[in-house]
DNA sequence: AACTTTTTTAAACAATTGTTCAAATTTCGG
DNA sequence: CCGAAATTTGAACAATTGTTTAAAAAAGTT
């Protein structure tokens, strides 16, 4: 039976967290099952024994990640008590707060639309973010004529103002534009600022 | 097949042009020397011959793609005739120009931030990017207390409003969502509006 | 033509890496 | 405490992969 619950961290998470850890700093295809139980301390064959191949393991992590940065602002996106504004704010406050606590996310992300496997497209149709009730707030604010761009223009525009800092933020730091804290400092500038200025992209 | 080093691109040059396209779509650690063998035609070895190794060929197709990217910026941010917005709106052509000509180009860069052997930090200290005209206008304007926020506000921005959608393009046509060639006519609506919604956030 | 040099090829090497296996060790129900 | 099940270990396997080598082929030179 299951025995394995008893430690203080099981060596399943242990392996997990290690995972974690090595796929998301160094990617799929650089990292080495022996990067991942190194990293977890213990023995080799232990991944294989707990998850079935790397790539399963991957699989694992890389469904986390996604569902943590599709689900809630899937939620979010489809909440009809709130405006598109009051959704941007919401959406953009989560992300910022998730990736001020997972730095790595984004470039993890992306480094996987590269290899294209593309679980990401597949959690993101689960979850109805393409359908979601902000697209369609913004398709009507066009038919309106109340907006003038393309709303494709508006949610690209949300996703890069807040994503593209962590993407930039290794060159920024190198390159001391920008110190360790004060990046952090930035984001949570952004919290406000970008709500502001998507309102004027809006109006 | 005799007497072919005359009538194609030489060897060297073949090889080159795969590990362009094999070294972009899957990157670095992705790639086999085999893959850019067989995409450029050529007995195995000569991969080595030519270039001394995996490593040293990547450098030269990641320098070319650095150049491509940094140089251009370069010489626009530090034109001093031109104001903050002439320069962004140059920046914001010549970017979307390079972007659509090479889609892949983002990711592959990404990519290689992820990794961090980071030729891309050489390349931009090398030229002045990071202490460019641009940037020390948008300090002075800050000084002025004609800006409101931090000028890196600003620059991100600009990267991210240019660069986001190519991130996001394989997504975005994934869930038809935006089709292909609507993206292009969406990109180049982009060349006059990033430029308009800059001058909202300056202002 | 005779030669030297450059380029190309096939094969193999050496190292890496994901995976498996059998034995040892630990855990746990009875 | 016993024995079965689960877990852990060290070793090895099998496939992959970057690189080298030596010989053949082609191109260039005198």
């Amino acid at each position: 039976m299951a025995g394995k619950k008893e430690q203080d961290a099981s060596t399943e998470e242990r392996i997990l967290a290690a995972a974690r850890i090595v796929f998301t700093r160094k990617g799929f295809a650089a990292t080495k099952v022996r990067d991942i139980a190194a990293e977890a301390d213990i023995n080799l064959s232990l991944v294989n024994y707990y998850f079935r191949s790397k790539e399963k393991l991957f699989e694992v992590v890389m469904a986390e990640a996604v569902q943590k940065l599709v689900f809630e602002i899937s939620t979010i996106f489809n909440d009809k008590e709130l405006s598109i504004l009051e959704k941007s704010a919401k959406a953009v406050n989560y992300y910022i707060d998730l990736l001020l606590e997972n730095p790595d996310f984004p470039l993890f992300l992306v480094n996987e639309i590269i290899t294209g496997d593309d679980m990401f497209t597949r959690y993101a149709q689960q979850n109805t973010l393409f359908q979601s009730d902000m697209i369609k707030q913004l398709f009507a604010l066009k038919e309106e004529g109340k907006l003038s761009v393309h709303p494709v223009h508006i949610m690209m525009n949300v996703i890069g103002l807040v994503v593209m800092p962590f993407l930039a933020r290794p060159i920024l730091e190198r390159n001391e534009l920008v110190k360790d804290q004060e990046f952090v400092t930035l984001m949570n500038e952004r919290r406000k600022l970008i709500p502001l200025w998507l309102k004027g992209m809006l109006g």
